[in-house]
DNA sequence: TTGAAAGCGCTACCAA
DNA sequence: TTGGTAGCGCTTTCAA
């Protein structure tokens, strides 16, 4: 069936609509635009903008584009799609640009195959600016993104030179947690940390120590191990740390906290009975972890909305000044913390 | 700064290719489409290349695109990004549309919005076609979609009509989940049903039933509750199946089987000792409950790009056939199934 | 084998 | 307030 490989219909134009309304082609170009400065006479405006409605025109985006160098799309793209965070800020970027004239392209790129992403997306797809969210440790990034020569905005990780970023408050997250399990009673608390030398983990990581310090408590390095972000390495993790019988932990994400969970479960101490445990980022898996983990929510929706109205009014011209750290939500006290053993 | 707003760089174009190789723009198009039959000489043909290639020539999509009406890509619509059966079949679906040429753009649509967004992704951004992804209860999707008159084909959905589908064989999948059961010698075992009325609900149900008579046990209505998508289904069905004190449960996702975990460990019953349960479609958070999750794998990711290809095939004036259900793939048994209480 | 030229649908400048 | 028109970068038909 060639009928299938065809447009599916006979497009309308907007000589179609010039034609029906009696004008020319540039004035019903001027008022489908809605162009600022609106000098057509108010009874043309209106017969114009009848003709389109009834012929239900749609303005050709790629004849538009290549006449005005812009597409009015913005991309974003992420290191994965099945991980909450991503997935809710790309939901924010989206509205936010909805809202300021844009549509969002998402795309996703497989481990070692950013350059290749960004260009294709750039270039293939024609966005006029970039969103791009990250893990700690992609490096590549950097030289990717200059050669793509795209404007971008940062999402959760900061590059130094003068591109903008969006980054959340990882560090008072880490320490809000600690606060929490102070509170509790509290004072052998173990910190799962994220990978070595990322930026996001030397966050977590301070906010563990602040949050100690808060309560007066010393620090002990034995209780802190790298987890990073996988279920595996927070069972690496929490097995090393077993020895030192702290009565708390404190994981750097709600994947690691899920393998230092089952750890717990296998060496037969109960949850939140002989140790709590708590984690960063909330997600409905924390929910389904048994028991329910407790967890201080991030604005990570809010982080893409941000994010993408940053870029947007740089792409307008406008020159956004930095945005701080995004501060933590509220904690969600689910049934994996409670009082500290005596 | 202005100059962010501006193009990121002084683009070349095919004129400029042209000129350099001196030759026409006909003759350069020619050769950097790799039109199929080259009827230029190898001489000219490798110069045009090699000029094209010292000044980083890209072809512009979008003048590309206005005159070919053809943009070479396809989207891809799911209900949600943050779950790992749509995740993987964007990775599959984006796989195969890349090794035919073809760039896949993401979208998700919020519930209800689902007319827009295909309006939005077939008009402002372009597609030559659409792949839909969706879950069992999107009735509105046919009407949007007809609205839209762009080439689709469905993912995980049947639709009366002529449309392509691609579906997962879940039916087989859940004969292979009880008879993994009935292996292990039980007989009381519960189902956590999708949702009701839903296509994918019943294949489920209706393997449920193959798996019981293939162990020649009589089916017992009592045994099965509608648990729906989510954990709390998962919950509430559970709680309402206690009572009928099954020795196993075969839950319809993985979030249902979660939630039914919960109320298991609540009630104070063993798993595997005293409940087994084992839950349709395989993902990461199996292994982060506890104890993990016995599985059925599902190959979504060749959904994705069985149906990319079938979509492409078809925009290319083929009119392939209707591929069967794709049959389940692996059982994964981990910690959460085990032999019958006797 | 190569070149000339029309035109995809739109915007934006200039003239009326 | 409105219309004419050039041209964005490319493909494709036709002619040389």
């Amino acid at each position: 069936m060639k009928a299938k490989a065809a447009p599916p219909s006979p497009r309308v134009t907007l000589a179609d609509v010039a034609r029906a309304a009696g004008v020319d082609m540039s004035t019903a170009s001027r008022v489908l635009r809605g162009e600022a400065t609106q000098r057509v006479r108010e009874e043309t405006r209106d017969r114009i903008l009848k003709v389109a409605d009834d012929l239900q025109y749609l303005a050709n985006p790629l004849a538009r584009g290549l006449r005005t160098a812009r597409t009015y799309t913005i991309g974003i793209l992420v290191p994965q799609l099945d991980n909450p965070v991503f997935a809710s800020a790309i939901r924010g970027a989206e509205l936010a640009a909805a809202q300021l004239g844009y549509s969002l392209l998402i795309s996703h790129r497989e481990p070692g195959t950013t350059g290749t992403t960004i260009a294709k997306l750039s270039q293939t797809n024609r966005v006029d600016g970039l969103l791009v969210a990250s893990l700690d440790d992609d490096e590549v990034l950097r030289t990717d993104l200059i050669a793509a020569r795209v404007p971008y905005v940062l999402m959760n990780r900061v590059l130094p030179g003068a591109a903008l970023s969006v980054i959340l408050d990882s560090r008072a997250a880490a320490r809000l947690a600690v606060a929490h399990l102070t509170a509790l009673g509290h004072t052998r608390i173990a910190h799962l940390a994220g990978r070595e030398g990322g930026f996001n983990a030397r966050q977590r990581f301070e906010g563990y120590r602040d949050g100690l310090n808060d309560a007066g408590i010393a620090y002990d390095k034995r209780l802190v191990s790298v987890a990073g972000y996988t279920a595996e390495g927070g069972v690496m993790a929490m097995q090393a740390l077993l020895r030192q019988r702290p009565t708390a932990v404190l994981a750097a994400t709600l994947v690691s906290a899920a393998g230092a969970m089952t750890v717990l479960h296998e060496a037969g101490l109960r949850i939140p009975e002989d140790v709590s445990v708590i984690g960063l980022h909330d997600a409905p898996v924390a929910g389904m972890l048994y028991p329910a983990l407790t967890t201080v929510m991030m604005p990570t929706e809010e982080m893409g909305s941000v994010a993408a109205t940053l870029l947007i009014r740089s792409l307008n011209g406008e020159s956004p000044e930095a945005v701080l750290p995004l501060p933590p939500g509220a904690l969600i006290s689910r049934a994996s913390t409670g009082p500290a053993p005596r």
